[in-house]
DNA sequence: ACAATATTTCAACGAACATTGAAACGATGA
DNA sequence: TCATCGTTTCAATGTTCGTTGAAATATTGT
């Protein structure tokens, strides 16, 4: 990933609207959630709300698609992930053994430790 | 995690100046480096420089500590594996399986993988 | 075609951010 | 203590961001 694209990234997420707006769409999976839902949820102007959608899609990290007179919205995990491994991957470079202890404490690392886990320990 | 913290993260990693300085002290670990040896590295002005890892600090990704006439940065590696698990506990609770198969696919994922592998399979 | 609904676009205003150079601060060594 | 070095602070400037309400666009149902 380009640094350009992971500043595009970040300040896409940082704003609260924009942040509540992602984790909204992240929590609906692929379902997704058409622009006036989200607007009640967030209770957000559909003005305010269309203008940081927007900022969102062009960072990429949710797509729209029309469904009828409606806008669907849904997050892209996968960029996301990207994101995620963007980061990490540094960190696991310089010093690969601590990286993976603290990585261990992350709560989604924990999904990934206890659904591998059953191979390697039975209690 | 909440969400003022988190957007006061993404906000400071959303300028390429940041993420590249926050990128470089992941990098060099432990260690971290001075304010003056991050300037010449970045071949940005003091100045500058002193302005963007304020704004780091203050959203706590990068601690700092004087050293005799220096100033000592360091990555906060723990909060960016805390602001990780914040985005993806979110879509792990909503479908674990996808969420995980995805991560597989992420670098940093792998190195877990590699680190936990050995322990389930010989090959 | 018309009206209603869903959403986006636009302009305008105020607020916040980034760069620059100069000045100030604090620590060090002669 | 004095000069020097490393770094930060400050003020000024230009740029970008966020909200608002009105207008525009697109889809649907009558």
């Amino acid at each position: 990933m380009e640094t350009r694209t992971a500043t595009s990234i970040f300040e896409s997420l940082s704003s609260g609207w924009r942040l509540e707006a992602f984790r909204l769409l992240v929590r609906q999976g692929p379902d997704g959630m058409v622009a006036g839902d989200i607007a009640s949820a967030l209770d957000l102007a559909p003005s305010s709300l269309s203008f940081h959608l927007k900022a969102l899609a062009h960072a990429g990290m949710v797509t729209v698609e029309q469904e009828g007179r409606f806008q669907r919205y849904r997050a892209n995990i996968p960029l996301m992930l990207e994101l995620i491994a963007y980061l990490t991957e540094e960190c696991c470079a310089g010093n690969p053994a601590s990286c993976i202890d603290l990585l261990a404490a992350s709560s989604c690392s924990t999904e990934v430790v206890k659904a591998i886990a059953p191979k390697t320990d039975k209690s």
